[in-house]
DNA sequence: TTTTTATATTCCATTTAGGAATATTAGAGA
DNA sequence: TCTCTAATATTCCTAAATGGAATATAAAAA
């Protein structure tokens, strides 16, 4: 049996928070180690696997062909041994706790009326929730760092189950002091007149925003800035020189109190399924199964 | 990020090697290293885990509740670090290799002419085969350690799929000098009656058995012998004394040319099917497509 | 170029690994 | 219950490794 040539943990740590941040002293730093230790790690590994697993490509550390794979079995046990120690923690403590994992804007907007309902009627069970990204989800999920999420967007993972939880759509918003925070309908043709303030490339909505785009053929907007969460783009939108699409579960309250305005675009609608997604291996999950209960009953009384 | 705290692998490697020894100083001989060394490691990765993980129990090792949770992540990395040694291993040389899992007695019989067709009208592939008990065969195909498996009963992880590759049957054979070698039939009823050698309790043509025998409530006959290989146990019908009940693909040469006896038993029959098994996610693999191009092939003829 | 920033080396104190010998413990058998 | 025995845990020691500080080297940026 394999004994003296296995790889070190810690090599696959340092070869994640290298290639993760992109350089080997900010890797040291995040390790708590200093920069030649994480040197001598990658160093140590490709001598372990036998093949050289980074290079350097203008300033930043990338992985080559052997090293893609070696950091793919390096995250996928590094996370597995995260929810294993955390696992072990619930079990010894005899506690039944919930991961779950949450898209940013269902962080800010729907997750804490849902907690709130929770503790309420489950005060014996806990959920611990995270705010993290749409690709992140998949791999908390899979590695069973999450038992269950909510997302914007179905996971494409094989592992993956969703099911439905509710229907959202994007609205064109924009503060009420906008030129036209008066106009009830406008047509397509002005979208690309008008300046954007959208959530970053790659998160849930601004993926549904982009799809939808292109298939009435606008490739780009005018986008006057990038922001990481809806509450901000929503400050950002009061003063009246910008707009945004923004799911209609996050906007909805400002638009009852007129601190927001709903633009109608002629013909165009941007329709959209919040999921509730899960491990196909995890599907017998008390905590999970309360939770769900309670965003059921929730829904039908919004 | 997590770094100190980090498991060492080897702590993996000698939990695995205890529990599937079942006793330390057997993972010892086992992983080239001395006793204590196996303890101090357990003892590491106890501390790791904040958990005890073994316990004696009656002069067995042990897995504790936690232990189980670790002894499963450390199978898994430990089985997909091999692979992906294998892999690194095939992508530095540039060829291409397929890793098959078969069971023993299609190892035994069908796959020497199977490998024999394949070398010759593929001779720039290449083959790497592996006869191992049929629980292995799904690990192996779940971590990446196999990409194909030829099956005498399907699989049922959820991630392995399976195609039938061909019929076959168990047949009560014996030695052409048994008191039953001029019988053509005999009822069920005398089933219990005669003194069988099979493989062991578990492989596939035993678990098939098994089964059967259930269904027309056997519940056990008289096995003189266990046997991990079906030529073995064709040897030992020689003489005469014995029955066993084989597949048909491993004595229908044998019976062919009367070195051994077909009993066929009043409405009594087990058919099974042979299979092919791989991973989902390692659907397209050259040499697994014309691996099976020939064994289709190879059927037709037969 | 030169400057600046990032990575690799070297050297050293400290820790850790594993072997040999030995103590301890847990079952088996009287 | 008390040996006896086989297995596991400890102890002690040497060899090997880890990671830090200082420094050399390499690669971008100016």
């Amino acid at each position: 049996m394999e004994y003296k040539n296995l790889p070190d943990i810690r090599g696959w740590a340092a070869l994640r928070a290298v290639i993760e941040r992109g350089s080997v002293s900010d890797a040291a730093h995040v390790l708590n180690i200093g920069q030649p230790a994480v040197t001598k790690r990658l160093r140590a590994l490709e001598e372990s696997y036998g093949e050289s697993l980074t290079e350097r490509v203008g300033g930043r550390m990338q992985l080559t062909k052997a090293g893609e794979k070696v950091y793919l079995l390096a995250v996928q046990t590094l996370d597995k041994q995260l929810a294993l120690r955390r696992e072990l923690l619930d079990l010894a403590k005899g506690r039944t706790t919930l991961h779950l994992d949450v898209t940013i804007a269902i962080g800010e907007h729907l997750l804490p009326h849902l907690l709130l309902s929770f503790s309420e009627s489950h005060p014996d069970f806990r959920i611990d929730s995270r705010l993290v990204y749409g690709r992140q989800i998949q791999n908390d999920l899979a590695s069973g760092l999450a038992d269950l999420a909510l997302m914007e967007r179905p996971p494409d993972h094989p592992d993956l189950m969703v099911q439905k939880w509710m229907d959202d759509e994007l609205l064109l918003v924009c503060g009420p002091r906008h030129p036209l925070a008066n106009e009830d309908m406008i047509p397509i043709a002005m979208l690309p007149d008008l300046s954007y303030v959208l959530r970053e490339r790659g998160s849930s909505p601004r993926v549904d925003l982009d799809e939808a785009l292109t298939r009435i053929g606008l490739s780009e907007l005018d986008v006057a800035l990038e922001v990481g969460s809806t509450d901000t783009i929503i400050e950002v939108l009061m003063p009246g020189s910008h707009v945004s699409f923004l799911p209609r579960f996050a906007v909805i309250d400002d638009i009852k109190r007129d601190r927001l305005h709903h633009i109608k675009v002629d013909a165009f609608r941007i329709m959209r399924t919040l999921w509730i997604a899960r491990h196909r291996d995890n599907i017998a999950h008390p905590v999970a199964d309360a939770f769900i209960d309670i965003m059921r009953k929730d829904n039908q009384i919004d």
